[in-house]
DNA sequence: GAACGCTGTTTTATAATATAAAACAAATTA
DNA sequence: TAATTTGTTTTATATTATAAAACAGCGTTC
């Protein structure tokens, strides 16, 4: 595969940023990256001109810019599965007051595409276009469990079950047992495998040829929500599930 | 300022998707940049690579990537405005039934950082991350209006009065006078200027220093909201401003 | 207040890359 | 079935990206 290797520079640079480093100077990009500070300031002043990069007039020191948001926002809104789950999440979280979320896979991680946030159990992890491990969370036990035999085989091959909590599965075996268990019963969860305090349960949404495209979930603090009313809640969620499934044009019901 | 042609072609290949187009295949993208189909073929592989783009399996056709969202998101929550206002935006959506918004100047018009939904006004024009005219809203004439007077001459400078609907202001002088009107009363209105059916109001958020950082607004159906109500919430609006305002270390009350 | 150090920006020679022409394989269309 | 179009690969070379050097400005230290 081709790379252009200036293009691949530049996106790099944008890599540098996250959550704990929201801006940088050119000489802290130009020691991370191993470049000159001229070549580092004809890239940022590149990205900058197209606004994915701005440059703070007091601090000279540079940012993520807008376009980054307005195209983020436009890549979501393409995704059909997103509309289409949109309300059922408001309802299963204004029925429950619990937080609920749309998941889907990309490469050997979940992303979260939507999040409706309930009154009653404000969850931190998760947030719009953050990564989740498959192991260590429901939506990512049912994303993994619906894969075709031989892409859960691609899927597992050299991945890490790295230890997020005290009882995250952190084997193979365990993992693979956990997923014949999630297509058994319909649904997975993760019990402060992922978090400590939040227990979420997650159902697959299938699309019109009948695999999966997505899950959704709906998280719940520990300390709030005892086992009977989390199994009512598995019952509301499946049943949102299958609907936005319905709506996708899947019809096969098991 | 020097630019690296490769990596401008490849942002100026990512700005061919908008919301009417959200695949495009290699020759495609081809013709519109009017370079050759191999120099296309490695910029989209690289954008491909980094997550930007990505190239569905069976059509072949390329689409706006993941990491578009993932970064987008991360730009949005490195904003201290956006979350200082969401639960100022939110009461105020939850208290009146109307839909509220956060908005921020960038260049000559404004972005919508945040979005409320109200269950009595969907709004269909705005969007996280859509960009909105100065001239036809409320929220850009806020922000323009509390601009140093040589910014808003910087602003105005061959700016482009649009005519959006048969309301819209589209002289530089009504303009600037209702920017006076504006600064006089401390909120702006615009009605039915942006989008038939929809009347909005829109207050300042200023920050420690004095000057505005962004506007936050509420939108109404003119066919439910009538001329008493609308003041009412005016006055609601404000008071919310003042607090984000204040919260950010603001200390000057008009 | 001067000197020093660091920063961001600019200029330019040239090493290195991006580009497109040509070719190929596969898919689609007539 | 043949023709056309598409996406991908290879590679010669035209063109650009790169970094060294220099510069201006700012902040810090003495």
């Amino acid at each position: 595969m081709p790379i252009i290797q200036a293009l691949d520079r530049a996106l790099k640079i944008m890599d540098l940023f996250d959550e704990y480093t929201t801006e940088l100077k050119i000489t802290e990009i130009s020691a991370r990256m191993e470049l000159h500070k001229s070549t580092v300031h004809s890239l940022l002043k590149t990205l900058q001109m197209h606004g994915y990069i701005n440059q703070d007039a007091e601090t000279g020191k540079y940012k993520l810019g807008l376009k980054l948001l307005e195209k983020g926002q436009l890549m979501l809104q393409s995704l059909d599965i997103r509309t289409a789950a949109r309300k059922h999440l408001v309802a299963l979280s204004e029925q429950t007051g619990q937080t609920t979320h749309l998941v889907i896979l990309d490469g050997k991680e979940g992303v979260y595409l939507d999040k409706v946030e309930g009154e009653k159990a404000a969850i931190r992890y998760s947030r719009i276009g953050r990564r989740i491990s498959l192991h260590s969370s429901a939506v990512g036990k049912v994303l993994a469990a619906y894969r075709a035999k031989d892409e859960v085989d691609s899927l597992l091959r050299n991945y890490q079950f790295s230890k997020i909590t005290d009882v995250t599965i952190t084997s193979k075996d365990a993992f693979v047992n956990e997923l014949n268990l999630v297509k058994h019963q319909g649904y997975s969860i993760d019990n402060e495998e992922n978090e400590p305090g939040v227990r979420c349960a997650a159902a697959p949404i299938f699309e019109h040829n009948g695999s999966i495209v997505a899950a959704i979930s709906i998280s719940t603090l520990v300390s709030t929500v005892d086992d009977s009313l989390f199994k009512a809640y598995i019952a509301l969620l499946q049943k949102e599930a299958e609907a936005i499934s319905l709506t996708l044009g899947f019809r096969h019901v098991l």
